[in-house]
DNA sequence: TGACAATATGACCACGTAGTCATATAATAA
DNA sequence: TTATTATATGACTACGTGGTCATATTGTCA
């Protein structure tokens, strides 16, 4: 956690800061994002960040905490109407919601997807990885509960549709921050939702031909 | 490429230096892989290095098109027998084949995870990518075939499925070489065809219940 | 005004990086 | 043996990194 010499800051100032910390990490891992070039932004010197922040950990800790809590927000209204859904439509609204919070805070939802890369073992830990374990648990939550109440088939493996959609949900957000190296790119919302639906549809009624 | 003094190096020496470098690859991205500890490994000296190899994205691009070359080597005799195959059977056997080359070349495996992960603009140009499109266009002709065959319903959008099908793929290989952050495990072969079988059976018959 | 504490600052440290280059050694040819 | 060429070597440069610390500045209270 920051000292309160950095929460005494002018709201302007500390803001400056926590812009340039939020622009780094979002562009570099933990190892490669540095410190000097988040000073040079934010216009401040070095001895001063270390009066804030006790070192590169603490800082790190602090933006992707911010970036977490406040995509865990975002969601909160929506999962809490999930009991009245049906599964597909559960997902199409996590999905939808996703690019509507990545469109309305990008550099969170970048944030959010270099955290959920993020190779370095110390790092990682240290932001608890809470947001992670939530989103896996969430689906897997959805699975059960969608099996439960005969929506989709009992002999569907819930371990591996759990992975197919937490691996199809961070490609649609790879697909919206326009990180994608593919060559066809969507662009139009219009587009994207369709290509939600097109996905969501291969999950639910498979690509089999039964004509 | 690699100077001519390289490959006048003894065997055991060059193939030492092939190595230190792939374990180093495999670890780390192009930026964090470091030059120092490769020399090290290799028990040679930076000037040495530097004879061999023009900078450190020569090296890089030599080991990469290494690993990629090996692994199309590996999957090009299946490749050949799909025109007999229903898609299922060729999604199979590719996945299949893909645990396979990771069982017997985890090393080539890894650095092939690490290169399609690769952020760096440069590095990624340099390898040419043209491993990775193969395998994008490789897909994108199973699709077509099957569709054209009957195989799989015309509805379906292609590009998703392509995509879907790829990000499958990059999961399982993961998978493998357990470098996956997920909680529950799979470890035995058994129990990872099980598993690719399960996520086969979710795309052709979707998740629905039918009854 | 004077005294004390909070904060601001940038030169500095130890380390690691990619890459260079003059010199030393070995191999080859005359 | 001598001259020439190919290779081996590690100290070196310039730069970037995270982090420190003595000093300077500011704010606050008596």
């Amino acid at each position: 956690m920051p000292q309160e010499t950095f929460f005494n800051l002018p709201d302007n100032k500390r803001n400056l800061i926590i812009s340039a910390a939020m622009h780094e990490f979002s562009k570099n891992n933990y190892k490669t994002a540095s410190i000097n070039k988040i000073c040079k932004k934010a216009n401040i010197p070095k001895g001063s960040f270390y009066q804030y922040f006790t070192d590169k950990l603490d800082l790190y800790v602090y933006i992707m905490s911010f970036a977490i809590e406040k995509k865990v927000k975002f969601f909160s209204d929506v999962i809490s109407k999930f009991n009245t859904l049906t599964m597909f439509k559960q997902l199409r609204l996590l999905f939808v919601k996703g690019i509507e919070f990545a469109k309305k805070y990008p550099l969170y939802a970048e944030l959010g997807e270099q955290f959920s890369k993020e190779h370095d073992e110390l790092a990682k830990s240290a932001v608890i990885k809470a947001g992670d374990k939530q989103a896996q648990s969430l689906f897997m939550q959805m699975i059960c509960n969608a099996k439960m109440k005969g929506e989709i088939d009992g002999n569907v493996d819930s371990f591996a549709l759990c992975l197919l959609l937490k691996t199809l949900n961070s490609t649609v957000n790879e697909y919206m921050l326009e990180k994608s190296g593919n060559a066809c790119c969507v662009y139009s919302e219009e587009e994207l939702l369709s290509f939600v639906d097109s996905l969501l549809k291969i999950v639910f009624y498979g690509i089999l031909n039964k004509t």
